[in-house]
DNA sequence: TCCCGTAGTTAACGGTGTTATCTTAACGCC
DNA sequence: GGCGTTAAGATAACACCGTTAACTACGGGA
């Protein structure tokens, strides 16, 4: 049971070189670049070595996302911390963050979030991990205070990642930037996404005015 | 230029077989599943012979896509036209059917929105491609007819794809009705979305209630 | 008949994840 | 000190991958 040799100190170390070299093979290349015997050379190994500290690519690649994913709660946790608790502010920072951290880390992030394939999992071992507890208590947090409009927490924060979460594939897909669609709308996410904030306050219905019935609705279904 | 032989029509034939053959593996199996030999082996050609009617295994990807998306527009076509003309029902119907045909084609829709990888495209060219043309003419004549408030068109049609793609890219890599976590909250993505419409039509923010000033958010930043 | 383009084949190359097998060194124990 | 065990690594090899090169067979025009 105990190791005979070898401090186990030691070996955590390598583990973690191997980590460190894999994350950067990713994030600058994608998944694709990844192969192990790329980050054997990088660390100076040979690549079936990488198979004493990891069962396969597939655990290597799961175990620099969860770094990764550990990191992006704390960078979450930071942005949520500097607003008022209760307030919509801390929410929107909270969103910013989320923003900010895809895009300063795209490839890396991709990659966080391709990964999704044939695995389902709980909410909690999601990218976002930590992230959901935290908006949701931010949530209800507003919900108490006053802020946010009565309803279900779960459904809120949903209502909420959703929309962080789209808009963040969507850019990423996309330079929003380069597509003449969108002149009239700020280029860079995060400025975007500020102006999101307006319509998920208010709602995207018209306020107030009683609904006109004037534009030729009769035909309904027409091409 | 003109063939000399060989019937242009039973070439495009071929081609069909090819890509429909790619197609089920995709649909099945994810994009890992799809190698050339598989797809020559289903069509009872040899891995050289597709090399004939695409020019590298990516075009292959990028053609099924296509096809992918020419159906996906279609069936949002449809959904917009069973519902009238700057109505908000129309743009709910929409981001249903949306819903819809990515959990009726779970795993291929999964590789749709997954190639994305390296080539930046614009808008038109995406996923939506026509989809978002016609979301953007159902936002506009909303705004027209009053029943949606006054913004950029753009900014809005942003706003509710966001979401729309969001809850799907969540919803798609983890079994919500398998969360613990939702208890009160409906189980199937579109029931999710219908739920989402009051928020999105009314908005977040409490309605006329003055922020009450209650909670502790004196010790602001608080750990 | 000769030629050329089409449609297809087989063989091969370099790269991939992974396994099996071997070497070496360090330690506990008799 | 010798022995056995085990960690930590290396090499060789396997099966598969995308892709290229070279070759065959055929079906019209000239």
């Amino acid at each position: 049971m105990t190791p005979r040799t070898a401090n186990p100190e030691r070996a955590a170390e390598v583990e973690g070189t191997i980590l460190e070299a894999a994350r950067d093979v990713l994030a600058s290349g994608g998944l694709d670049a990844l192969s192990m015997r790329v980050v054997a050379d990088r660390v100076g190994l040979s690549a079936t070595a990488i198979y004493h500290y990891f069962e396969n690519k597939d655990e290597l690649v799961k175990r620099v996302v969860d770094r990764g994913f550990r990191r992006f709660g704390n960078y979450l946790q930071e942005a949520a911390a500097s607003h008022p608790r209760g307030s919509l502010e801390r929410i929107q920072a909270l969103s910013e963050a989320y923003l900010r951290f895809a895009f300063e880390n795209e490839e890396y992030f991709r990659v966080l979030f391709s990964l999704h394939r044939s695995h389902p999992q709980t909410i909690e071992d999601l990218p976002e991990g930590g992230g959901y507890g935290l908006l949701r208590q931010a949530v209800v947090d507003a919900i108490e205070a006053g802020t946010m409009r009565q309803t279900n927490p779960d459904l809120m924060v949903l209502y909420l990642w959703s929309l962080v979460h789209g808009l963040v594939t969507i850019a990423l897909s996309c330079q929003i930037d380069d597509c003449p669609e969108f002149e009239g709308v700020p280029r860079s996410p995060v400025e975007l996404f500020q102006a999101f904030g307006e319509l998920a306050r208010s709602g995207i219905r018209a306020p107030e005015h009683v609904v006109a019935p004037t534009v030729g609705a009769g035909t309904a279904g027409g091409s």
